[in-house]
DNA sequence: CATGAATGAGAATTCATTCAT
DNA sequence: TATGAATGAATTCTCATTCAT
């Protein structure tokens, strides 16, 4: 076989692994991880019930590569990239959560379903050890919270006193489960607006309220800086 | 029949309905759902298969019958006595907390499991219709957050711009992920300190701190003025 | 107990019978008799599950009951009615078939049902035993029409070659089939014409129209004479 | 895959589908339909119970196949060869007639009853739906006869004033109804005689007996004056 | 006589997984 | 590598019947 052979025999195994991803990602989204045969996954993908078999092995590591490949092509790079190019805390945190929020909401809320029923609840039926290999993506990605969280206190930008723990709790908690019912009572539309009501009790808790600049408000400050030199300036005009 | 035998014969009816109800919700919160045959509920239950159906119809309406249960008998009556006894605001949110956590972790997050998996997620699969039975238990329950809430705020205890919606979803979901992880990694142990730390930053950004700068809402007010002053003073720059 | 007592005891309790009868012969027509549970006869008439196998034993026997009752009620009594009041071999035909047609049809076909499901197939699954007491019944019926025909031959309405069985099964095979197809197509609306339509080409066959030649009976005759005389001829052919 | 293999694994399917639908044929007639469990039949084709799925998808289009493997194997190929080889009208009536009764009565009438019980009565509980696919094969076999009668119409073979649904209904009705009875006195011993004296009377009513030559009367005819000049030529030989 | 709770065998059907081709 | 026929255990649910009350 050639290089050349080779390179593409190589990326229709990827073309076809990455279908059956898909097509098992959008089913077990809608209908539910139990209600969906690996017949229907195999259907929905065009290849055969054997061919599933062949590259997952059994329908649960279907799931954790469906998992796996969510964590590795969409939750992390997008946090990295956030943490990396957005400095400010306060910013930092509202991307994160709309991230977030917008990779779990994505496709009638496909992940999370996806993460809410598999990964709190029937991870531990199926055992920890399946778990293992999703447990260091997970990690990294909280990760990217806690060091916002992190180098806010150390600039100042949050209470000192926070524990990182119950920190995560409070976002991603909040996140989820609001997410989760704003979906219920109006599904996509406004929820980047709702993220925002979300977010607003949770910076309110967070932040460093002795140091009365939080960025909206040095803005305004600023802002009121420029209308009072612009009113100077007028009040010059006009005597004039 | 005597009146007697009448009222045994239904104490035993209840005694065997309450049997049922407690093997299945022991197992399915152990085992899941899916992972936990109606055959294995009847053993279980110490009746025979047909029995659990002559007292649920369906394995659905058993998981209703638990949740229903649990409603009424535990989370509902509990959180209206909170509410007429505890008076403090501050109190009545960390009473409150206490007991939807040991509730929902009660025999090893139980119940905790169990609604995460069914009401969360199976919920929408199942079909709208077969949760219309709970959904005004629930809203009975959530009922008595928002009237703390709401009490608290006219009390002055609390922001007056608080939205009831944003702020269920900060108190469940801070919660409920909490419980959750710190149930993971130390299982029911120093949960009533988890829960305290988990409030402190909550009630930090719902309690009314009496300054009245650094609010969005204030900001606002005050880009307004701003916003006002500027549009002044170009009429009157335009004026000349 | 009085008289009174008794008698109005007797009279509830062939109330009850009936009831029972009712609800189980329109479910089991309109269901058919493995779609219909006991739990619902019972329901639909009102009694207890344990009631209807007080009164019938088995499901089994609930069906013979049915059967029974039309036999006695309903198919015999009109029967002889007809035979005892018209007198025209014609018209007792013509009446019989209506009667026959219209009792089978009357509710939706819900008799015909019954007998095409239960006697004509499950009969023998159920074992010839049980049959035994509709039997008679059954006999009984069917000598309506063989007597009809007997007398119409006496009185030389009919051929006097008809056999009586093959005319049975041409007298009720083609008025249930017809009706059958006749139901499946316009419902009971316009059966009494149908029914003609069908006694047409039967009675052409049957009554005695006064040429005494091309019967199949009457040709088998001629060619045994034939035959005689060929087989005479030849042994006299062989004697020479 | 070689061509050969993939002739020989085409062959075993269709063996095997073959031998699927031979058991559940056999116990359907037998036991009657909802007495036989699929599990039955994948022991008695020597299968397991899935693959009987995988073949049928459900009990009720088992029940459909073996009903369209009858009409096309059997009932309508015959039909049409009785049709194109025969021309007489009244001998292809009779040997559609006794098409007819062999192929429902063959296997013990296993046929019979599967029609009875299927197509006659559960079909209508089934819905109209799963008997679509029955119908054309029924009306085409239908056909078959309506086309006898029509051109018999045509020949002046029979009366020009036979409608044909009336006559469908004697035919089929008096038949079957006449080939139960026959064979629950009896069994198949003398069926083709009794078909018949089935045929006798209904044969009666549908020829045209205006023109007195039926082909078995002509054939009489010629028969006898055979013997005629047989016997005129023997009394000429015994004269010598 | 009447009830209806209890039974447990049995039904149809599904499904993840294997393996010969 | 890919297929898809074959499996058979497991599942939910139904039902006629019994029997203590």
């Amino acid at each position: 076989m050639t290089d050349n052979a080779r390179r593409r025999s190589r990326e229709r195994l990827e073309e076809r692994e990455r279908g059956i991803l898909d097509a098992a990602t959008k089913l077990f989204a809608t209908a539910g991880f139990h209600a969906t045969s690996t017949r229907k996954i195999a259907a929905a993908a065009g290849v055969s019930e054997g061919t599933v078999f062949h590259y997952f092995g059994s329908k649960n590591e279907l799931m954790l590569g469906i998992l796996d490949r969510f964590y590795n092509e969409v939750l992390n790079p997008r946090a990295a990239e956030i943490l990396d190019t957005v400095m400010d805390t306060r910013s930092r945190l509202r991307e994160f959560a709309l991230h977030h929020v917008a990779a779990l909401s994505a496709d009638s809320a496909l992940m999370l379903r996806l993460l809410q029923v598999y990964v709190g609840v029937e991870l531990e039926v199926v055992g920890q050890d399946q778990l293992s290999s999703l447990r260091p993506l997970n990690r990294r990605y909280v990760g990217h919270l806690d060091r916002a969280v992190r180098e806010g206190i150390e600039r100042g930008d949050l209470r000192s006193n926070l524990q990182v723990r119950p920190l995560r709790d409070l976002f991603f908690g909040t996140l989820e489960y609001g997410m989760r019912t704003h979906l219920y009572h109006h599904g996509n539309e406004g929820m980047a607006d709702y993220v925002d009501a979300l977010l607003a009790p949770i910076w309110e808790g967070l932040h460093d309220n002795d140091r009365p600049n939080s960025d909206a408000e040095l803005l305004t400050e600023r802002l009121e800086k420029v209308s009072l030199r612009l009113e100077r300036s007028v009040d010059t005009l006009e005597g004039n």
